[in-house]
DNA sequence: ACAAACTATTTTAGGCTTAAAATAGTAACC
DNA sequence: GGTTACTATTTTAAGCCTAAAATAGTTTGT
């Protein structure tokens, strides 16, 4: 019989009692937060790049007529006055640009340049080493399990969501 | 044959061809994303609470002699110097308290007050329900994989963190 | 005892994020 | 054609968060 050691974080805390859906919450929580801080890290050693630069520029590069900030802001899953500081940054950088629609004078279109093009590019193939390495312990069935597994949860999360605010399309705001 | 809807979230811009351990970090990010959305939603409706004042409040909440502050960024994954800021609007309402340790003046330790604690109890009963409402659709057998599953993904991400740079005991810093 | 190395925390500067209110363009009704 | 409702975006205020530098207490080696 010996005693457990001192949690080194969120997860490791939650107790023997928390119920199955709350450990699983913690352990998604964990694993999405590790991984985040470590690409946060490397993008900014490696590249000087911060991760939502990185973010918003990995959106609007797959897009070649660029999104609208409510487009963006909606991929990215956050609010559109975030989106608007992002893009603020990104214009003022000279990575992108932001032009009024013509038939509809209410939406900005917002367009990678070509500095931010190759900046992206420059990125890209690193970033998906890195994720590839933090991934390469848990080997392929075991990703697809998982695969499989979060797209079941994913879909029971954005039912509850529906169920609760039916009218919430493109959350959050 | 028919064309695939506009991409709703970071997710699900994700490409045929990108590899499975991209498509599976995106829907864990969206995963974690949309719950950690709704659970911030409803804690400032419901209480006028902010996620990380809970988040912070609950850490200390199930230790009876407080947290240092490094012990409290580590659980919380979040830096010091956030730490303290977070710290410091607890102690501002009154909701805990920081006192240097006699043995070692440069610890601090955060410890709640009654208030703090009252606080907490009140909120902690629903932040259980909603999670168990959200995690609803996906049933018991899943969750179980899904527990595992994480815990073999997070393994990994340690490991590789480790193997990059073996002496980071406390990310992030 | 004293310097050097280490540890815990705070400070700083800059950027990120949210929620709510404000602005302004568009559509729809009648 | 003018009010009303709706939609897209920006602004604002407050708080969150990181990374790096600074502060200050502790330990270690000699």
């Amino acid at each position: 019989m010996n005693i457990s050691p001192p949690p080194q974080d969120y997860e490791a805390a939650a107790a023997q009692d928390d119920t199955l859906d709350l450990r699983v919450w913690l352990r998604l929580l964990s694993c999405t937060n590790m991984i985040e801080a470590e690409i946060r890290r490397r993008l900014r050693r490696e590249f000087g790049v911060t991760l939502p630069w990185f973010d918003a520029v990995a959106q609007l590069y797959s897009e070649n007529d660029g999104l609208t900030m409510s487009a963006l802001s909606r991929r990215l899953m956050v609010t559109n006055g975030n989106a608007t500081s992002v893009v603020d940054r990104l214009v003022a950088a000279g990575h992108a640009t932001r032009k009024p629609e013509p038939q509809d004078q209410r939406v900005q279109r917002v367009r990678l340049t070509r500095k931010g093009r190759s900046a992206f590019e420059r990125m890209h193939p690193a970033h998906r080493r890195w994720i590839s390495e933090l991934m390469g312990g848990t080997d392929q069935p075991d990703l697809d399990r998982l695969h499989g597994l979060l797209a079941t949860l994913k879909g029971s999360i954005a039912q509850s969501l529906e169920t609760v605010s039916p009218n919430a399309e493109s959350r959050p705001t």
